[in-house]
DNA sequence: ACGCCCGCCTGTAAGC
DNA sequence: TGCTTACAGGCGGGCG
């Protein structure tokens, strides 16, 4: 399940392979991973042709920027995969639904067992403004703009349960199951905990560790975990799992106070966090 | 406003 | 051994 850095690692590879490049043909052959665009052709003439002049990342999106004002969003889902090929004859992954050449022969493949990732054709605002398939995200966890205060204000007019708050998109873009733990446990502050009920120090806690953990995480390359499988654009599997304090760790030792880290079952998704210095 | 459930999917692994 | 079941969970929609 990519979430923030994850996605951030394959649009640091997308920058490098397929900027200022053209595409020459596309085909897609899963309808589901482009089922915002009921004519596949259409999808694939609005992508034919176009130099790609910037690659950006909002929340768990991907988006690269077309010349004639057009954007393609990529969102991995949670087995979604981006994966860029030097030479078209490799030999294609099962489950490979969409396959974009380049004029200079390298090929992006989107390939996604599960299918609930998807890519999409749209428009970009000349203010640089988000598409309007994505207006409903919520702050950037790693934006300068998301200050500790403006997280602190943005904590106290709420009154949600802080776990699913941080994993709602429209509050803040990016973060999922594995990292929602990790702030949390990085924070010392309970998932159950409602957002109102965080003193000034805990709220600026909580921010740290927000930024801290995903930072970690891109440096790091991304977490990889068995059941998933997550790679980088170059088939790369990142290495922060190794530093997971509690995510998928149930049984083992707090690394902070040595009590055992718990799984709980909550609305239907695991959660993992220390039963002792997590308050 | 919030929290929970469902449906969408397939691969893996545990249980009988 | 081979079948069934549970689990992984992002996201949008629905409902209490």
């Amino acid at each position: 399940m990519p979430e923030l850095p994850e996605v951030e690692v394959v649009r640091r590879g997308l920058e490098t392979m397929v900027l200022g490049r053209r595409i020459d043909t596309v085909t897609a052959d899963g309808p589901r991973s482009v089922r915002r665009h009921p004519d596949r052709t259409e999808f694939a003439g609005r992508l034919e042709g176009r130099t790609v002049t910037g690659v950006r990342r909002r929340g768990k999106y991907l988006l690269g920027i077309l010349d004639d004002g057009g954007v393609l969003v990529a969102h991995l889902g949670m087995s979604g995969q981006l994966r860029w090929t030097d030479t078209a004859g490799e030999s294609m992954a099962k489950h490979t639904h969409v396959v974009i050449t380049f004029t200079t022969g390298g090929q992006l493949r989107f390939v996604d067992p599960r299918t609930f990732g998807e890519l999409f054709v749209t428009t970009s605002d000349p203010d640089g403004d988000d598409p309007p398939e994505l207006a409903h995200l919520g702050v950037e966890p790693l934006e300068a703009t998301t200050t500790g205060a403006r997280f602190d204000a943005m904590l106290t007019e709420r009154r949600a349960k802080l776990k699913p708050l941080l994993m709602d998109q429209r509050f803040i873009a990016g973060i999922g199951n594995i990292y929602s733990d990790e702030i949390l446990w990085g924070a010392g502050i309970r998932g159950d905990r409602t957002s109102d009920s965080l003193s000034a120090d805990e709220a600026r806690q909580l921010h740290r560790s927000m930024v801290e953990t995903l930072q970690d995480a891109v440096c790091h390359g991304g977490s990889s975990l068995a059941d998933e499988q997550y790679v980088d654009l170059f088939g790369r599997s990142g290495g922060y799992q190794r530093f997971h304090k509690v995510y998928g760790r149930a049984g083992e030792a707090c690394p902070r106070c040595a009590n055992v880290v718990v799984r709980e079952r909550w609305s239907n998704r695991s959660t993992f966090s220390c039963s002792t210095c997590q308050t």
